[in-house]
DNA sequence: GTCTATACAGCGATAGAC
DNA sequence: GTCTATCGCTGTATAGAC
């Protein structure tokens, strides 16, 4: 049961956007099931009926946060015509998180990719490959429409964007300046965008 | 006393060299003064007598780290004469540390800011803006010598140069995969060649 | 400068009452 | 499903002998 109406959230997932918010500003191994307890008024061994191991805690904040992106990427493709406009509201999925003093998921679990669990490090790669695969298809078809032109591979361009992405969100989320983000995403975009946007006379 | 000649590091190195591996591997926050003594043959106490914190020696970390970096790109200066080899061997310097399957430090450090102590945190974006500043220089010279070419400021175009490999350095880590970096490199600079490079017919 | 020993807080996790 | 209580371990850090 999910999704009926204004219903409030069940114990499980208050847990997780709890712990979601915790390892997205402080990292897997920066947070701890006292930190979700104490937020939630709840005891340590409450937490642990819900989720007996923290690997299984962080297995489901992926599994969770990767669903939801697939859903985000299936609305932009319902909302936007073209591949341009999908691109930018693609980057704009990571600008909201970062808006909201967060970084991405996976981008905090891969900097820590040696020391999660097996199942989480198989969760934060398919999150990538899901990402990828989407802008693969997106900068496929973008090409044939001649709407996106890129050099090498729609699949190497995607790499490329996810890479470009994540790195522009690290280093604005350590200076703490979301509108360092917003200029690496514009440019990264624009980069794809054919014919070349008219930005200043050659 | 340092750089003297074959000389065995002193105890305070090695013990730099031993944290700095296990933080680009597994971040500050999944490494332990435990770790460090173990593979030293040192007991916790005697670590202590010579970085009395945890945030000092973090904060040792990232200046040794930093000031290497500083001595690196000087030598690219002197052994690269064009903008685009220069480039390329800066790219190169990042290439280096994912063969050693490690991440950059501050990379990591990036993830984990939130939890950082003050010193550490400010040592950070120090580093990344001693690159960038660098990066700058060299898409400005680059520009005016006609060698490479970017829509936008040499700064937005410097940043965008550290926000991609950045990023493409934490997913290819997180595949274990260097050869995904060096695609990404390759695909970021090619991009700022002028004229473009002859990779296939339009 | 390195050791043994230890303090003390925090961690993930469990048992068993309610 | 939530609680109290506790276990065993690890974390950073310190005291004091050698």
């Amino acid at each position: 049961m999910s999704g009926l109406s204004p219903e409030r959230p069940d114990t499980g997932s208050r847990i997780l956007d709890v712990a979601e918010r915790l390892v997205q500003t402080r990292g897997f191994n920066g947070f701890s099931y006292a930190d979700v307890a104490a937020e939630l008024s709840l005891t340590k061994a409450g937490l642990h009926h819900h989720f007996p191991s923290k690997a299984g805690l962080g297995k489901a904040l992926v599994d969770r946060y990767t669903s939801r992106f697939v859903s985000a990427l299936a609305e932009v493709n319902l909302g936007c015509a073209d591949a341009v406009a999908r691109l930018r509201a693609y980057a704009d999925l990571y600008a909201g998180v970062l808006r909201k003093d967060r970084m991405c998921l996976c981008g905090v679990l891969a900097a820590e990719y040696e020391t999660l669990p097996e199942p989480m490090r198989l969760a934060v790669t398919r999150f990538l490959e899901v990402n990828e695969a989407w802008l693969e298809r997106v900068l496929d078809e973008g090409e044939a429409a001649a709407e996106v032109s890129f050099d090498g591979s729609a699949r190497d361009a995607a790499r490329l964007v996810v890479a470009g992405l994540e790195g522009a969100m690290l280093v604005a989320h350590a200076f703490g300046d979301t509108a360092r983000f917003e200029a690496a995403a514009t440019g990264i975009i624009d980069g794809l965008v054919r014919p070349p946007l008219p930005t200043r006379a050659g």
